[in-house]
DNA sequence: ATAGATTGACTAGCGGTGCTAGAGTTGCGG
DNA sequence: CCGCAACTCTAGCACCGCTAGTCAATCTAT
């Protein structure tokens, strides 16, 4: 028994393994440099091993786009609890965020630019990730007024992808980035 | 000089049907299936005449975007121009532009999640780039109030943008797809 | 203890990608 | 009429994600 369970732990290690080189490497070189072959190189076995562990290069992506999830939350939370006041709190979740998709531009993108691997309403959507969106929710809660909570959630949080993804793509004057913060955080959690 | 003219005239057409095929490939099966392979039969001549058109497969998906901003910026106008009032302008050029972004997916794609190709701020932007900007700028011109309007503008157009980024991957839920633009409509563009 | 079965990692290869070097043809200017 | 320049072609490079099939190591059962 002792055998197989070390063959599952060591398994266990090189799937960890997988995630971690393709973590690193995507956020030190980008996506692009995240390829089957480097992967491979990386954990030092052949290419073929990766396909044992996972479907593809996109549950690849998905695992570690599901890792990255964790740490958004965790920060979303810690920015919300750390805010004297609901609007600030507003104010530091969206800081938060915004930060995150900047520090971690490769993960940001996992989470939320991959083709098509985490349905935010579906099931197959980690807790992690429900979590971020809660932590949103339970953020804007005293500002909803009339509207569904969700669905004011949903249009901040665009806001917030609109203004990380646009900017670091270049479409946006960098220079007025927390101006246009605090802006759609007035718009959304006004002062009185 | 009649032949050279004629010949310009050939190399002006077959640029043009290049960025042509490009996109209504990219508009009938989605960017992945635009190869230079498939782009080059489309147009009947080889793969390599197209690098003699455009330095790589990049440029030509700009000329694509180039392309649609031109009619997002007429869709924009018309929105804008067809209100008849200012708070009915903002609400109907939001929809006119998710409308644009959810018909034209690919075109959509090409201006704003490019990797690198248009940059909005810079000189090599395309004027129609700046007409829809205008556009927009203008619309929301009533209701900037102290904020800075092209700050103002930009934030409102993060929001869309990451509207309808995020429900097309699935992100979002499409049935509350008009509320969240209602929504958003009416934190920047208030009644009364 | 040994023969057979099973697991699992490997080498090699498929069909595809963007892009380019060099050959070959075509038409112009001297 | 011929040499030259322009231009399009075939062929190929290095890479991609992914998989079939070989082969060694381990476990099972006699």
């Amino acid at each position: 028994m002792s055998i197989q369970a070390r063959r599952e732990r060591e398994r266990a290690e090189r799937e960890r393994a997988i995630v971690a080189a393709a973590r690193d490497l995507a956020e030190s070189e980008g996506w692009d440099a995240v390829t089957t072959r480097r992967l491979a190189a990386e954990i030092e076995y052949s290419q073929p091993v990766l396909y044992s562990h996972f479907k593809g290069k996109d549950a690849i992506m998905a695992a570690v786009a599901v890792e990255g999830c964790g740490e958004m939350a965790a920060e979303l939370a810690a920015a919300r609890a750390a805010a004297p006041d609901p609007r600030q709190a507003v104010a530091g979740i969206a800081t938060a965020y915004a930060a995150f998709a900047e520090r971690r531009p490769a993960l940001y993108d996992a989470i939320f630019r991959l083709p098509v691997a985490l349905s935010f309403a579906s099931q197959e959507a980690p807790v992690e990730l429900a979590r971020a969106f809660a932590e949103l929710a339970e953020t804007l809660r005293p500002f909803a007024g009339g509207d569904d909570l969700e669905t004011f959630t949903e249009t901040f949080w665009s806001g917030l992808h609109g203004l990380v993804t646009l900017m670091r793509d270049g479409r946006l004057r960098r220079a007025e980035h927390e101006r246009r913060l605090a802006l759609l955080v007035d718009r959304f959690a006004p002062l009185g």
